[in-house]
DNA sequence: AATCAAAGGTCAAAGAAAGTCAAAGTCAAA
DNA sequence: TTTGACTTTGACTTTCTTTGACCTTTGATT
């Protein structure tokens, strides 16, 4: 089996705890053997929004990156729809799936509008239309995705 | 954890009884065993005023450093931070901006994750730092001005 | 007034993590 | 056998922290 797998599968059974995990990179990568960087390359290819992870991380002295799992176990409407969206979304098809999403009472008023404020073509103007579709898509995935971890 | 975590959190503990806490920088750097330039980054990088302190110090005999948790008025509390907002913002002040609005009670938690997620180096991740920092800050004034509205 | 000691302030260098990127390696499918 | 996706590696970058030398302000003493 491959050293990414491994990795990958050391970092899910630490998410099998409590759905989140803290972890050092040098450290890790240190009990691994491994080279740091393969640490990331694991999570930039199998700890993915459309995998359904959140990922925070913080540099310098006490650094960590952290691994957060979204709640699998309400089959979500919401997971659904952040693999259905793709590399980029155009403003008319995104409104429609958080408007989907409210008449599904998946989520609720509040969080739509701050959504659909986000991801408005009056939040992305500054930026070229093709650009604006892709930044679209990755802000809605990951402003989605939060909403799996709490209520 | 960080010497400087630790630092904060025990800065904040005292800030908890009235919203305000005087210290010795020398003594307090003695019995944390730290340089006393220590208490200067920390209160420098998370008791600022987008962090929603003051701070106020004397030198000299008898001197101090007094820090002070300001809070301002719901309602213009939303329109301060959007108008002390420029053209561009990192991701860091932007998080101690929200977070300083939840802490007043301004904005719910849950519109503060939403609010953070969507300004995140991952959902802008695909731009090059100075426009990320430009569509950061219309994202997340776009967002604050939906939140004046309601809730 | 002049001086001195007692604070706190500044800044830059060194240290500690994590992030990025591109080159090179693997391996299975066409 | 070539191609293309996926991995592995390591050099280089960026961010955050820690430390220490030196500076400025303040109050007390001469």
């Amino acid at each position: 089996m491959s050293l990414s797998n491994q990795i990958a599968r050391m970092l899910m059974e630490m998410l099998e705890q409590d759905g989140s995990t803290e972890i050092q990179r040098n450290e890790l990568a240190q009990t691994l053997g491994c080279v740091p960087s393969q640490i990331n390359y694991v999570i930039s290819s199998r700890f993915t929004p459309e995998h359904g992870y959140i990922v925070e991380s913080r540099r310098g002295g006490g650094g960590y990156i952290k691994i957060t799992r979204v709640s699998l176990d309400k089959p979500s409407a919401i997971m659904h729809t952040v693999n259905h969206i793709g590399e980029e979304i155009d403003f008319s098809v995104c409104r429609a799936h958080v408007l989907n999403l409210v008449n599904a009472g998946v989520i609720d008023k509040q969080s739509a509008k701050l959504m659909l404020a986000a991801t408005s073509e009056n939040s992305l103007r500054m930026l070229p239309p093709p650009v604006r579709d892709r930044v679209r898509a990755s802000i809605i995935k990951q402003m989605l995705l939060t909403m799996d971890t709490q209520r």
